[in-house]
DNA sequence: GACAGTAGCGCAATAATGTAACAGAAATCG
DNA sequence: CGATTTCTGTTACATTATTGCGCTACTGTC
């Protein structure tokens, strides 16, 4: 893996030891996390712990697609396939919070026609999907929202 | 308006003031709005005015499809067409923070595809667009994210 | 109407998430 | 080396959201 970022890394971005080490923690964790979340392994690995620290690596990484932000969850995860500029969607499991990262472009079918009549350009697109995983179906159910 | 929210009324829903008056706001603003936002206006009309106030009257709106949360800007928006359960999906413009409600089932196509593959069971979908709204297309540029 | 049950509201306190602003360190480039 | 930019550390604060509890008001049953 960290060899990916190493190649991302030659578009003139600087993988500083803070970066990478926010990163390593997504990637360890596997999981989306919280910002305060990737402040306490920072603390742990004794780097510095203030919000902006976390926020301003979480920055770089999803400027440069390796990392995205689960905007449901207010949390970050690191990307499937770093590097490659895309489109991410995600299925969020409501029961246990895991997330998939997969692929869409809803800008392509029905919502890119509405915008382009309506004049609005799209730069970007989130999509994010509510439900229940596989490892989660015959759990008991949780009120949601 | 007033009256589509009545009919919503029927099953069995207490449409109360405190609810009615929220809606209401969030109508009159006719763009998102963050919670402490629509909680100066409840103390402005000599309502209560404390956080859960206001997050529990949107919890219901958005339990009945009266409201929709941006997650993108941890704000809410009055629905263009109440009552109707639907995909809405959000046209977001990053200059001015304007949104366009349209509609939009990434379900139905290759995410849905990709669900079933991975038993991921889809309850609800989030899709908002990011960009640049018609008014603003000629206006100085925003750093964005 | 009396009663029990439930849903909604008021309120206090606090948790969780995210930013602004500024100073110092470190890389980059002439 | 000196100038410039980029990155980091730190303080302080802003914004968004939730928990818990007790009271009120509505609903339905007898």
């Amino acid at each position: 893996m960290t060899i990916a970022e190493e190649r991302c890394n030659k578009d003139g971005a600087r993988f500083t030891d803070l970066r990478r080490k926010v990163f390593e923690i997504l990637l360890m964790q596997g999981r989306p996390m919280g910002a305060y979340a990737i402040l306490e392994q920072l603390r742990d690995a004794g780097l510095s712990s203030q919000p902006p620290v976390a926020y301003r690596a979480l920055e770089f990484l999803i400027a440069h697609d390796l990392a995205h932000k689960v905007e449901r969850l207010n949390a970050f995860v690191a990307c499937v396939n770093p590097g490659q500029t895309h489109a991410p969607a995600f299925m969020i499991c409501r029961l246990c919070d895991g997330v998939a990262e997969t692929h869409a472009e809803p800008a392509r079918g029905a919502l890119g026609a509405t915008a382009r009549a309506a004049g609005f350009q799209i730069e970007k697109t989130m999509v994010e999907a509510i439900g229940v995983c596989p490892s989660c179906v015959d759990v008991k159910e949780r009120p949601d929202q």
